[in-house]
DNA sequence: CGGGCGGTTGATCGAGTTCAATGACCGTGG
DNA sequence: CCACGGTCATTGAACTCGATCAACCGCCCG
């Protein structure tokens, strides 16, 4: 029981500055401390929840990584986020009481699992709480559109930076390094997000660590020249304007 | 001023089945009322709003056409949807209260204005506004997972079958044909959304066509065979499983 | 130490792009 | 009413980037 519903406050989380909390004040993030009914450990390789799973929540990642990926009639899948700390999972089941991707935890994982009929409750009794749903889930709108822009308009080389930069700028937010990162996804989970194969994926960071640009050891990745890697992501045509 | 501030009644719309007073009561819908500030024309190939604009509504599409696309800073561009009658446009701009795409009309066309404060404002009045606001924001979002299923992992011919198909679908969800439909984009404008080159789209539009699955005539398309239609799209690869 | 998963690298292939020419439609003005 | 110009669409031919097929490597864990 401890192992699956652990009491916890926002107003004392260290994610508080990243995550729902942002802009309440004390009296506000009480009552979400009373919201947020428990945590939830999820396991590597683990579904925090499947599509068609039926939506109660939404769910805050604590710890951990996901990734969510959606699934066509045919079998073929597409990972269409990967999430860490601070970051909201599930929006997707809103409109159908249903989810219509699954989340899979990419290492040991913990989330603050916030039931969503006292999330709206509650946002009717504070507006800052309200707009901060409404910002999260157009946040969530944005992100998707810039993932549309990459798969429909970029390149392989052009893509796989801006996956790079995206991350590490997610990871120093987070309090990590500027610079350096340990993968938490496979080259497939990487290929599939970005619309191109693994081995495209991979010889592409072979590419990029030949012209030194950034360092590679399996899962390990350093950055040795980010203006090189931003070049590369707004410079599509290779002539030299 | 009439032609650019004409009062209106979602309770009297012939779209209040498909827009935002779906499932409301009389009374809700009456508040409603107040809350719409105004109509706005939009003329082709004008913006409704641009990539920077300062965010202060939400737009009910009432009539017309629009197109929905984001810009790199190298000047590719993306067109991330089409809007037509009933659907909204505008939710990006919550986030950062200024819009992070631009909406374009692709045929005169009216809108409702929606001041995001005071719909705000009524959801914390009344909840099953609030619910279905934060629908619209999700069904935007499981939208944007089937682009990106659609850009990440689908081949010219499912694309185009699938773009189709959706097309068709809303068109006939507010009283059109079932299987005829003009379309009011450019191949271009076509190709990119679907993430391909204009010659491509017409290339596959000709090959749909020998294939007698469809009737195309310019902007006129007649779908003749829907099965054959909806075969390409979840049935990737060419074998005969 | 061996088995297996994940990753790299090479060789070939092909879908879709690019470049280019032609054709259809539409509004405008002579 | 028709000629003209412009935009949008179609079609062909050559090319290219990334996919596919295939072999091999290396790291981790039992």
């Amino acid at each position: 029981m401890d192992l699956h519903s652990i009491k916890v406050a926002c107003s004392s989380c260290n994610l508080r500055e990243l995550c729902i909390p942002v802009g309440l004040n004390p009296g506000e993030m009480e009552q979400l401390d009373n919201l947020i009914a428990n945590r939830r450990r999820v396991r590597r390789g683990a579904a925090l929840f499947a599509a068609g799973d039926a939506f109660t929540s939404l769910y805050a990642v604590r710890s951990g990584f996901f990734k969510t990926s959606v699934t066509t009639a045919d079998g073929r899948d597409q990972v269409t986020g990967f999430q860490m700390a601070g970051e909201i999972l599930g929006l997707d089941g809103i409109v159908q009481d249903k989810h219509s991707c699954s989340a899979i935890a990419l290492e040991d994982a913990e989330v603050c699992v916030l039931p969503f009929d006292k999330l709206e409750q509650l946002s009717r009794e504070f507006s800052a709480l309200q707009h901060h749903v409404h910002r999260i889930m157009s946040r969530e709108i944005v992100r998707d559109q810039g993932v549309m822009l990459l798969l429909g308009s970029m390149r392989a080389e052009e893509r796989l930076a801006a996956f790079l930069l995206n991350l590490v700028q997610r990871l120093h937010a987070r309090g990590f390094s500027k610079s350096e990162m340990v993968l938490r996804m496979t080259r497939e989970e990487i290929g599939s997000y970005l619309g191109m194969k693994l081995e495209t994926v991979s010889r592409t960071f072979s590419r990029f660590q030949d012209d030194g640009i950034i360092e590679v050891k399996q899962r390990y990745v350093r950055i040795l020249d980010p203006d090189a890697l931003g070049a590369i992501v707004n410079h599509a045509s290779p002539d030299g304007d």
